[in-house]
DNA sequence: AACCCGCATGAAAACGATTACGTTGCTGCT
DNA sequence: AGCAGCAACGTAATCGTTTTCATGCGGGTT
């Protein structure tokens, strides 16, 4: 009946009345309308799908969190396909979530614009998270690396540490560039003079452990040592503790994301942090905000800021928290 | 066209020629089915919800790993709704659930049998995990908490230990509880003279340091503590550092979950692995086995086993993990 | 009193797939 | 040659909702 399918949604056009006795008797019934015939009349799903690789621990379920409480917020609910390591997975996942999702939202190193452009069709709106992509045809919401890396290592050198060395994430990772790009940037502003100082690194703790080798190796040692990430940095806490060096009397010691582990190695590690939560929250309300504009919202760039957090390893005992806010920057 | 369904289906009554024209056409025109319209008429949705509470960290994130990957292995679709702290919102997630889904993977402390009755239809398949319902009309699939308690109490006492006190969870919390008579099972088999010592606790790190404290404040201090989580054991060891004991000389240490901290704090932590990811595996395929039968399945109660993971907290330095295996029992 | 307008309501089409059923055409047997 | 049987394929019904459109009713205006 039609004025069912009224009185259950708008409501507009039915009696009071009518509409009281309809909602009595849908739930007496229990009546629940089927989603699917909804879907299909309607052509939305009010659901958004979660495209995101293989990630552990911490980052996964607070992101997830984020873009859940969102979702729900909002009426929609959340189809979740992670653990992709490989493009063609990641692609599988996606063209088999066609069709049952409003959106998509998408957090992959591999995924670019082409092949956005060619397992997509353009009519369904996507949010990239972390992403690398610079499209006019997508939004891209991105962490703050450049200026979190650059607000850290600032503070290392400004604390008094002469020398900042650094020890770099994969080549091939977008936030480990942005988080080097930050290193060198603030170098070069506040300590012109000192070396810059890079060692290798692949954001295992493995990989820490060994660059940390590496710089207790080389003859002149750094006064501070900046990870690109907080498990780096605790396997180079591992090295320097073997060396019998002291953190941070011996040398200075800061990481990046603030993982919970950061809290409790010895000593406590200063880093960056990430409000994750958040990030999931934006890139779900962006997703939103482009659903229900009928004509297609322009392409936004978007970068969220993190605050560092200081600890004990960094040498410096003051509570600063220099955090920036949300900095947008739309273009065309 | 019938034909077209056909051929992109089973394939079966369908000349291998047309077929082929079919193939080609559709991916010509990058044709993909309507999931709705089929959901429609098939009445399947090829999709499971996961119902969680309000987790964080790894046990969140390895959970949905192990779901998502059997998921995805099984073509099936996984919707999450996570972060609920009521039992109210919790149904109704489960209320708006309804019909998208093939079937319901439920983690709840608060949902019980009646609970289910009033909010699902009973013809839904579910599979509840870590949940002390005992109902003949769902599959329960629960981790060993009895038994990974009273092994870790167990070695503790024939280290050499002479008394084990125990800091226990919440007390409404069925984890808590079947860790707790395992502690009590296994004093009572390997040390029936020494006296059971149960401080409270509510799985925080806070309530942790104050279990500590309290420990140390009595008189007769034990030789070894069994926190019922890990994160109170961290929260103990701050508590015994501050007080200036030696874990383990002074006084042993030992956790459940072997959440990722547990290895990086100094000493490191003894304490219970559970296998996660297998949790959610084994869950999804119980329900799927459920999907696949037409008649109602026997409901099911299986227990996955967990194993002890001893480092060097706990005063053994030997590497012993005592592994249970899988047993299962089911009941009519 | 006649007419018109607005509003509540029901009838029917549409969405896009699956599937039961009917039709066609071919093969092979008598 | 005629007929039975079978396989391939198309027609049409179906799923449950939304939405458009027509209908009828009541009230207000002239």
């Amino acid at each position: 009946m039609a004025s069912v399918s009224r009185a259950m949604n708008g409501g507009s056009g039915v009696t009071a009345a009518t509409s009281e006795r309809i909602h009595a008797a849908a739930s007496r019934l229990q009546y629940v309308p089927h989603a699917a015939a909804r879907m299909l009349i309607t052509r939305r799903s009010n659901t958004i799908g979660a495209l995101l690789p293989d990630l552990h621990g911490e980052f996964f379920s607070e992101l997830i969190r984020g873009i859940d409480l969102a979702a729900r917020a909002r009426g929609f609910h959340l189809l979740v396909s992670s653990s992709h390591d490989s493009a063609e997975e990641a692609a599988a996942a996606m063209r088999s979530m066609q069709g049952r999702v409003d959106g998509l939202l998408i957090l992959s190193a591999r995924v670019d614009a082409a092949f956005l452009r060619s397992n997509l069709p353009k009519s369904l709106p996507v949010v990239l998270i972390n992403s690398a992509v610079k499209s006019t045809a997508h939004t891209v919401l991105n962490v703050d690396n450049f200026a979190g890396a650059s607000a850290m290592v600032q503070h290392l050198l400004q604390a008094g540490h002469a020398s900042v060395a650094f020890i770099a994430g994969p080549q091939s990772n977008f936030d480990a560039q942005q988080r080097d790009k930050g290193y060198r940037a603030a170098m070069a502003k506040y300590a012109p003079n000192a070396p810059i100082h890079i060692v290798a690194g692949d954001f295992t703790e493995e990989s820490g452990y060994r660059a940390g080798r590496e710089l207790l190796a080389q003859q002149t040692r750094p006064r501070a040592v900046f990870a690109a990430n907080d498990m780096m940095a605790v396997g180079c806490l591992t090295a320097f503790k073997e060396a019998g060096l002291h953190v941070p009397q011996d040398i200075a010691l800061a990481g990046f994301d603030d993982i919970p582990v950061a809290r409790y190695v010895t000593p406590p590690l200063s880093t960056v942090r990430v409000r994750i939560v958040e990030l999931g929250r934006i890139a779900l309300e962006q997703l939103v905000a482009q659903l229900e504009k009928t004509e297609p919202l322009p392409a936004h760039a978007d970068t969220l800021g993190c605050e560092i957090v200081i600890r004990e390893s960094c040498g410096a005992s003051l509570i600063a928290t220099s955090s920036q806010n949300i900095l947008s920057t739309s273009h065309p």
